[in-house]
DNA sequence: GGAATAGTGTCTCTGAGACAATATCTA
DNA sequence: TAGATATTGTCTCAGAGACACTATTCC
């Protein structure tokens, strides 16, 4: 080493989290009003700094606990964000995180539903700062090729379910309506029907099924 | 801000490049031996560390120049590794890159060539440090991808160029043989043909292309 | 003509999508 | 029974892959 090692310059770290949850008919993603400087009063995407001896994914976990109070899933990875202007306090990398869940976990979070791939927050504000509406665009994306390779990656759905409930699931995911019958197909491979119907309700009964577990969808 | 700025923890920040080329039939990737510990004497990919004001980009473009002397093309972010015990020298956490160049642009290199998904460098050195395979591994699948989804994105062939020599570099890509009907029907929409032949080869002279541009192949 | 390579016609198989028929429940 | 929803049969279409045939050059 040509040089002390605490000489070096060093950025910092930030991690910020589209987290996404279904709501009704569609995709949305939760915000949350910034309450320091340079974008007090804005909404954008719960974030904070990278600690000392802690991983990016705990990041976001902590960030999405004491930022909106919810206890995130498994937050991935989707890429650092590095515009040097990002940031008017100096420069600071983000590493985008996505994380999907339930919206029973999310209640009383402020939700800025999907219109068109961009998030609709309250209010006038048309978009986020930092770059938040290109990390909410990716965590879309990602999300959607999430449900196109498997039945249900995120456990949005409590078993069993019926094949109506996850053709809602998954349409709501890709923001379209998905025929029955070829849905039905493209995912019964990676289900197993238990005998039972589903009760008390009008028309026929469905029939409950369970994820096999291991099993992928083979197309979308 | 509670603090000031100065005051928070940071991490280092480097780039590591998994700089591919096609050479003969398969890919291979660029390597050099470190010269620093904790590493020293071992294979591994190029890197180094971001500097003020620079870009991720920039610096893994500075990475190729300063440690094996060549100008990259286009590096494109993979993801960020960040296990705490990475690096002995601290917490340092690794931005890994891909680029794709023509193989007269490493000349001079030492290329590892990939042999079932892992890069094999020379000597008896099974593994590279810091993760440096997993860099190498979605390196690869992100090559695949890109040359599935569209013709020659990374430039690699000089137009005009016959559909055996977009062949042979698809193949070499794809890490197997493509067969040559349905490679040619899955190509051409997104290329035109100038009217003229190859000259001075065996056989049927072939026709010569050029890409469309804005072009992409619908399907691989 | 013979070898070698380029380009094309065609058959099969598979999966997506559309449409509609049949099945089984509630009111 | 009517209404609603579930499930399945079947037709069509498009694309991938396999195979083989035709085309055109050099020797």
């Amino acid at each position: 080493m040509d040089r002390n090692w605490d000489d070096w310059w060093r950025p910092s770290v930030a991690v910020d989290v589209a987290l996404l949850t279904v709501a009704g008919e569609s995709l949305a993603v939760v915000v949350h009003q910034a309450t320091q400087e340079p974008a007090a009063g804005k909404w954008l995407l719960p974030g904070t700094f990278l600690h000392e001896g802690e991983l990016l994914a705990d990041a976001a976990l902590r960030a999405l606990r004491d930022k909106i109070g919810v206890s995130g899933h498994t937050p991935r990875q989707l890429r650092v964000f590095d515009a040097p202007d990002r940031d008017d306090r100096g420069r600071v990398l983000s590493v985008a995180h996505v994380d999907l869940v339930r919206a029973d976990r999310v209640e009383g979070c402020t939700l800025a539903p999907l219109v068109g791939g961009r998030a609709h927050v309250p209010g006038r504000q048309r978009r986020m700062p930092y770059e938040h509406d290109d990390i909410v665009q990716t965590a879309v994306s990602w999300a959607r090729q999430a449900y196109e390779d498997a039945v249900d990656p995120a456990d949005l759905l409590d078993e069993p379910f019926t094949l109506a409930d996850l053709r809602r699931l998954h349409a709501a995911v890709a923001g379209e309506p998905l025929p029955k019958d070829t849905f039905r197909r493209s995912v019964t491979a990676a289900l197993h029907g238990t005998g039972e119907l589903a009760r008390g309700t009008v028309g026929r009964p469905a029939e409950l099924f369970r994820k096999t577990p291991g099993a992928r969808r083979e197309r979308g």
